[in-house]
DNA sequence: ATTGGCACTCCTATAAGTCGAGTGCTAATT
DNA sequence: AATTAGCACTCGACTTATAGGAGTGCCAAT
């Protein structure tokens, strides 16, 4: 199916190289004249055609018409993000830009969206960002305030100020009082501790012996459970800049601008898209539809995982047309994931 | 400036309030045989011309060119919907459908969510609505929580479970019982009163003999005074069905639209414009340029304030294209506006 | 006051023709 | 055997020409 680096020579991957690098840089075919004069081998146009013929019949260009140039296809860009490309590290200026950036900010919400700015006002595409699994965050305080029939309010707070809240349904109804004992319980018992061991923690409790817990403690225990039972995944993000992606010829089409911003704000095409890069640390790269879905057809994804204390917690990227300078685009989102990761960790951030 | 209805006669009115219908219909410039054919006026195309003639020198119409119909102003829109438009009454299955939309809501947020893609999905364009005033909301509970240095994050849910945080900054640093104690303190004296009969009690309290209450009291209400302080106006909606503008053919300009997502995505423009709405009861409409925003150039917006009460707390309405069907628009936004004003009362609703 | 008639304008669509870029193939060259 | 020059060919982009038609404005007739 794809086209793997030893299946060519040199003299036919530099030929691809130049011809994808060309093709970025000027949004035109290329043709084998330009070629002739663009590459760094010497070879007539005659020459560099009969190669070209190699490379279309590999798939990986093709001419849009007879008397047109060839353009890289899904494989072509693949092989040449995978094995050609030569990433240009982000200049020290570019890097101050984002640090500041990350640090002037108050609290992780804010922290999110200034990353997503950053990448997108620097990019001039789109700035997506997850929301930082749970496994990040830390319990602060919990409290839970009665609803009509059975119903509870459950509010709690991360970290230093991030409030979250939920409804839960409980088996019976609850005064005011003994929520707030219970509140009290869990608060002395699990503040401090991340949100997934208060979960583990939990379900170890109501697996042991329940007789030795005593009845009020059991209450705040199952609510607690089912507070943070959902196996949440990520499920938010943010975007930033769409409306750069107005801008680009290829994407110019009514229908197909329609679908993408479908899919923005329909959203889950894209968590699950964020998801898949979820498991694999550093950058990843979706190329047009290798993503599977119609609405990103001449769309990339590059993404990156950022992780806190070597753990993976979220995923960030740019999306762009197919036709994007990839060699800076990585070290773009690479250096915000690793730049989120460090701000967002607790330990290291100054105060 | 704009044009009275009086400055016409009946033939000329009838006869721009046919050929806006079929403008709006059609999108085709009409010409005076279509008219012709058209009106309930039984008029020769010729004498049509002549009072076209007469309307194009009122600035009520123009010709794009020579040889094409007329199509109206912003003038002509004006007086159109002011006073030729026969609204349509929604017939009761799509007012059952909108009752039902907001029905199956579980709470403000939701509702407000809900009211905006009902327009969006019935109209086939953008639904906008902004989130209530404050006036509307009650107390229901408070908490402070310390952070570092002298701020102090308050929590408090209004309503039955909206649950609002803001990083205040004190003017000393608190002890978690004090802050406790605060809490009980306003707890007690102002649940369940609205969010600005409580900004009016604290500024009274503030006022008056301060040696009266004591210290600790004192700081609850200083506290309580900076959560509430801030006359915050509506400063967010909620936007839906954004993608139904891109399949218009007048805002197909790819600058156009994404002048106008731009807009949509700062969000200040929008505000500063359904703030606008806000003053007056009932449907108000902006057309084209009226609304002084360069983005909204080719967009009508069709608003109504919503009301509990008797009191106006929020707007929405309606953007969409200036050929837009105005006498099924207009009594979509009514109704539902409406509908969600009698939806969002306490009193009146089911629990 | 209204209308038929008519010359005029300007858009739209179609067709034809030119130009140039780029190709594939073949034969000559290295 | 690999490379290159040469050449006929294709095809899109652009220009120009032409016909057709919709609609107008104006004037004279009703």
């Amino acid at each position: 199916m794809s086209v793997n680096k030893r299946d060519l020579n040199d003299r036919s991957l530099q030929l691809l190289k130049t011809l994808v690098e060309r093709y970025i840089s000027e949004g035109q075919p290329v043709g084998s004249r330009i070629l002739s004069k663009d590459s760094v081998l010497k070879l007539s146009p005659a020459t560099i055609r009969n190669v070209m013929a190699d490379l279309e019949d590999l798939g990986l260009i093709h001419s849009p018409h007879t008397s047109a140039g060839r353009i890289p296809t899904v494989s072509g860009y693949r092989l040449f993000v995978d094995s050609l490309l030569t990433v240009k590290p982000l200049d020290s200026k570019e890097i101050n830009r984002l640090y500041q950036g990350l640090s002037e900010t108050e609290d992780t919400s804010h922290m999110i969206e200034a990353a997503s700015r950053l990448m997108a006002d620097l990019t001039r595409m789109a700035g997506v960002v997850t929301l930082p699994k749970r496994e990040l965050v830390s319990l602060r305080h919990i409290e839970f305030l009665p609803l009509s029939h059975n119903r509870v309010l459950v509010i709690f707070v991360t970290n230093e100020q991030e409030v979250h809240n939920k409804v839960i349904h409980t088996d019976k109804v609850f005064s005011v009082d003994e929520l707030q004992q219970s509140a009290n319980y869990l608060n002395s018992l699990y503040c401090g501790q991340s949100l997934v061991a208060v979960r583990t923690a939990i379900l170890k409790e109501l697996q042991d012996d329940q007789e030795r817990t005593n009845l009020a403690m059991l209450d705040a225990i199952k609510m607690a459970q089912l507070t943070f039972d959902t196996n949440e995944k990520t499920d938010d993000f943010v975007l930033t800049g769409e409306t750069n992606l107005m801008g680009f010829s290829e994407l110019a089409d009514r229908n197909h601008l329609k679908n993408l911003f479908e899919a923005f704000s329909q959203k889950q095409d894209v968590i699950h898209l964020l998801d898949q890069s979820m498991k694999a640390e550093g950058v990843q790269i979706f190329i047009g539809q290798e993503s599977g879905y119609q609405a990103f057809d001449q769309c990339s994804l590059v993404t990156s995982s950022y992780s806190v204390n070597d753990e993976v917690v979220g995923v960030l990227g740019v999306i762009g047309p197919t036709r994007m300078a990839y060699e800076k685009i990585i070290p773009y989102v690479d250096v915000t994931a690793k730049l989120l990761g460090a701000a967002l960790n607790p330990k290291t951030s100054t105060p």
